[in-house]
Parts: C-alpha cells; sequence; structure tokens
DNA sequence: ATAATACTGAATAGAGTGTTCGATAGCATA
DNA sequence: TATGCTATCGAACACTCTATTCAGTATTAT
C-alpha cells in the first residue's frame, strides 16, 4: 500500500478489508459473494474492481498485509538481537508468539474461524522462510541426521500447528508456556 | 457403495470419480465446474445430480472412498497383531507408508497434486482418530509433560508432513527408510 | 479554483448451478 | 421372451454470481 494513496482509496481499501474479514469468521471463503462484500463495506461494485482484480486477489493481500508487520517485527527484532551480540537461539518463537497473542490487526480472529486453514497455510509459508535463515535450530537435525529440508519443514509445521492447538484452547496459555510446549515437541 | 448397484449406476458413479480425479491434477478444485465433470466422464447433467448433491459432496465421497481402504487395512493388521500378542509398537505407521507406497486407487496423484491439501487434511483427520487408540505412542508425551490432544495432533501432522516431503521428494526414500525420519521427528 | 481522479449506480453479457420432464434404453425377474 | 422398474439422456429453465462498462457525481491535491 503506497503511501501516497488517496483518502477514498484508502477508505475504500479499508472497508473493504474489513468487510471481508468480517464475512470471513461468518461464512465459508467460497461463498462470500462481491455483493456480500461490497454491500457489507458500502461501496460500488466497480470500486471494488477498481481495487482487485478477483477476490482471490483480495485474499492474497490481505494475507500479505496481515502477515508482513508479523515477519518484520521478528526481522527487527533478530536483527538487534545481532547487533547486540545478545544470543538466545530460539526466542524468535517466543517472538511470535508474543506478538500473536497481542492480536494486531486482529490477525487471531482469521487464525481461529472457519477460514483457518488458509491462515495457516500462508503463514507457515512465511515461517519456512524465517527457519531457513536460523542456523541454530539444525544441531538436532544434524544429530538425528534428517535432511535439512524435511526438518525445516517439520519446524514450520510443528510451529503452526502449535498455534492452531493454542487458538483452540483460548489462548489460555501464556506465550511462555506454549513456546516450552513447542521447543518440547520439536525436542530442540 | 452398496453391492446390490445396477451397474448403470456403479458406472455412472466410476466415469464420475474418475473423471473429477483427472480434473483435480489439472486445475484447482474450485476451478472444475460440473460442466468439466459430465462433459470429461460423458454422463448427463441430470445424472451427476442424481449421484451427488454438489460439487463438495462428490469430494467428500471421493476422500471416504479413497482412505477407508488404507486406514480398514490397519485397523486389521492391528487387530492381528493382537490376538497374536506380536507387540511391534510404531510399525502402524510402517504398515502406512508401505501401503501409501503401493499406490491403490491411485491416492498418490491426489496426495501430489495442487489439491493436495485438501486431501492431506482429510488424511490428518483419519490419522488422528487411529493415533488416539495407539497408547503405546504417549510414553515420550507423558516424559516431556505434554497435554494428550497437543501430543496426538502433533504425531498425525508430523506423519502427515512426512508424507507431503517423501511425496515431493518422488518417493525416493523406501518406506522404512521414511517411516525412521518420522520416528526421529518425533522422537518416539 | 481547477484539473485530476475515485466513486456511484445501473445496465449488461456471460458463465455456472441446480431442477425439471418426457423420452429412451438397460436391468432384474419370472 | 415379455414385464415392470429405474437410470440415464438432453434440452430447457430460472437463478445466482462474475466482471465490465459508462455517464454522472463527489472528493482530493495543488
Amino acid at each position: 500500500m503506497k503511501k501516497t494513496m488517496d483518502r477514498r482509496q484508502r477508505k475504500s481499501r479499508e472497508a473493504i478489508f474489513k468487510a471481508f474479514i468480517a464475512l470471513l469468521s461468518e461464512k465459508n471463503v467460497n461463498k462470500i459473494t462481491v455483493e456480500d462484500i461490497i454491500t457489507r463495506a458500502d461501496v460500488g461494485r466497480a470500486t471494488f474492481y477498481a481495487h482487485f482484480e478477483t477476490k482471490d486477489f483480495l485474499l492474497k493481500e490481505l494475507c500479505e498485509e496481515l502477515f508482513c508487520h508479523i515477519f518484520d517485527s521478528v526481522d527487527n527484532n533478530h536483527s538487534h538481537r545481532h547487533i547486540f551480540e545478545c544470543d538466545a537461539p530460539d526466542s524468535v518463537f517466543l517472538h511470535l508468539f508474543t506478538h500473536l497473542k497481542k492480536n494486531d490487526n486482529n490477525i487471531l480472529e482469521l487464525l481461529s474461524c472457519q477460514n483457518n486453514d488458509l491462515f495457516l497455510q500462508y503463514f507457515k509459508s512465511g515461517l519456512y522462510r524465517l527457519i531457513e535463515s536460523q542456523h541454530q535450530l539444525y544441531k538436532y537435525s544434524e544429530k538425528a541426521k534428517l535432511p535439512t529440508d524435511f526438518w525445516t519443514n517439520h519446524i514450520a509445521s510443528t510451529f503452526v500447528e502449535t498455534v492452531r492447538w493454542w487458538i483452540n484452547e483460548k489462548l489460555q496459555k501464556s506465550p511462555e508456556e506454549i513456546n516450552d510446549y513447542f521447543l518440547r515437541a520439536i525436542n530442540a
């Protein structure tokens, strides 16, 4: 989203996103029509198509906006730690759990709605890239003689499944506890 | 599927399944139309709706037909082992990997096509029930103080992800090797 | 104030869904 | 082989949804 965006554009775009998110927690993504969205968002039909080529593009852009924040914040945090030489190997995940619980952008609504698989998959692909860069995680995989990409995928999916379980439990556990579960599961 | 099914019904049903499977490996499930299916299957429109209420039902019944075999075979094998008191704790998974590689019903085509998430998720839900009944798997979870349902989900998803990785690698590894990877990953 | 541009609202063509029905052909049974 | 039963055909139908268009209106940046 460009900074120099017409206020009207921003408003329409935001209204569409907001309506779409609300609808996503109400019904299956395949059953949501453009009519539903524009009625809820209170914008004209032509406006919708001026912003998004199709519903699929809307979904894709929504995912990008949602997850760019969370991964950016990790990247910043990680580079800080690098600068200060404060090496806490697995705290990246604690950082992610904490960030999730803060629930910026109502990300939790989407990760717990009936369409959550959609978002968990998208989240996982972002995670995969992040994990690849965390070399200290691979000590165990070497010990267990597991291929690198197998291990990367294993960690990413275990993280996502931990989040899924956590959300199902209504986030009763603290980020520290759930991070502990996660680390025990991957036995790091 | 009832045994006493009219030959015409069987033929139509099979033709529809076959056409659907072929289409699934060509394009996204959402883009497949009833028109596509009946043209490929060479049956009338009314025939399709006589067999399946909607496309979603077709998909559901396809999944059931596909996975019932594989889980039934495990159940039989498991109860045999029970009778003969031959207790090989984790061989259920080796049995599953072996069964998958045999590729009955072209199950692998579906697990490796672009719609594989659909089938892997369905496969996982079947697995979940199976794992719940395998009590010997929970020794480690008790040691690591992890909740039962967390652990069940962890094993199920790790299995599914192992299968996913295996298929991506074109099934080059033997069932024994891949079972080994899986057991190392869950550290059982 | 002005020019640029985003939005509206209604109309439109086209694709896909799910149903209907009389006619036809295949099936099980006797 | 003749019988009734039932699955299929194929075409037509109403319906919903998609995606585009365009003239008129409102808002914005400068």
